[in-house]
DNA sequence: ACCTGAACACCGTTCAAGT
DNA sequence: ACCTGAACACCGTTCAAGT
């Protein structure tokens, strides 16, 4: 076998930025962000953590970089849509996307260098909402409450990795053993009449918020 | 001067949960959840980062006990007032406390063994809620998109550090600079009308959405 | 009894050296 | 030109030793 041969087969590819942001978000979404280590993404790489620095220019532009992947991966409100099925549709999206990558949650919305992705998905959800009638304010206030909510809502309601009531009883059981049991009766009485009830599932929960805040948009809108 | 005499002054005092805890608390103000190291708080305390493992069992420990001081901060839905009003207060006092302890945002509603404060501010919310009239399924409706509006909005509109529109400006200046001028045309104009307009308050624009939402929940209770 | 120094297995990143 | 080993200044935490 030559070398020549090989070349075909090369187990180690040549790095790029756009590898190893891939790389880079691939196990931030198993590890999460505080696994997010440099040293890991190479060795997934099958690179030295050096190797990196010539794609990336250090761990913070990595992070801006996968946060614009993912602001990419969001359904866009184009077209001719109604805002609010578009809104709505856009929500669902964000929300599913967060799922997908917790790791995100807390960094979408705090990037001081926002990439073109993360502008082009802003521009385009004011676009809609100004050509729907609503004016400069009411697009902050619409704005607002719901990307306060959706990222809200997927950090405090959407951390429970549990798919049985099983499990979801065996953590409310851990979560209350440390105390005497009629302390929080309210507490109790909500956990076990609805958390542990069979069928729970935030997607519902979600959409009940957000079409809430949909329907109080549309009356402000119209008053 | 004896060793007796010098007793009084010692500048070091005996270490304690509570006086670890506190230290943490206010260094992770400063220096964020990042900053936050078991070296930097025995610093604080003029002890070896060693001496910290006395009083608590591991980082994460102390992370649960800063958490609950901070739960024991909100002020309760307690007394006769409208659920409503009481709802509102208590949405002020956590939002402010989140203004006041940012690196908190994603641990409030993420600990695994919460502590009694912690517990204690979740049954008198439910208790509240219940005793106004809303069903189990609408304490979980209104609980989920109370909650997910307070912590998404803290996480999503409260990070910008500045007090001035100069600041305001400048900031929105180096976001945009990357980019070609015209390429975010709703974008620029919603930045230029709004968020550099003088007077913008965040707290303004929270309690609008904070009231949609209350109002909202009001017409489901009725209906 | 209470505290802590040394050590271990990790980090991100700089710098100088390899191919 | 592209890649990386050694080194530095950090981490949390274990363990054995100090007072």
């Amino acid at each position: 076998m030559s070398t020549t041969a090989m070349k075909d087969e090369d187990p180690r590819p040549a790095l790029s930025r756009q590898r190893v942001v891939q790389a880079a978000i691939q196990h931030a979404d198993s590890a999460g962000l505080d696994g997010l280590t440099m040293r890991k993404v190479a060795e997934m790489l099958q690179a030295a953590p050096m190797s990196l620095y010539r794609h990336v220019s250090n761990r913070d532009d990595l992070i801006d970089a996968m946060i614009d992947v993912l602001f990419g991966e969001i359904a866009l409100p184009l077209g001719s849509a109604h805002w609010k099925t578009a809104m709505r549709d856009r929500a669902l999206s964000l929300r599913d996307l967060l799922a997908r990558h917790r790791w995100a949650i807390g960094l979408m919305e705090s990037r001081r260098r926002p990439g073109p992705a993360n502008l082009r998905h802003h521009d385009a959800v004011i676009g809609k909402l100004r050509s729907a009638g609503f004016d400069v304010e009411m697009v902050a206030h619409a704005y607002s409450v719901l990307d306060g909510y959706i990222y809200g809502f997927a950090l405090t309601r959407m951390s429970i990795p549990f798919d049985t009531t099983d499990e979801m009883a065996a953590m409310a059981q851990d979560m209350f053993e440390p105390w005497p049991a009629n302390d929080y009766p309210n507490l109790a009485e909500f956990v076990t009449d609805h958390v542990m009830k069979p069928g729970y599932d935030y997607r519902e929960e979600f959409e009940y918020g957000l079409d809430l805040i949909l329907n109080g948009l549309e009356e402000a809108l119209a008053g």
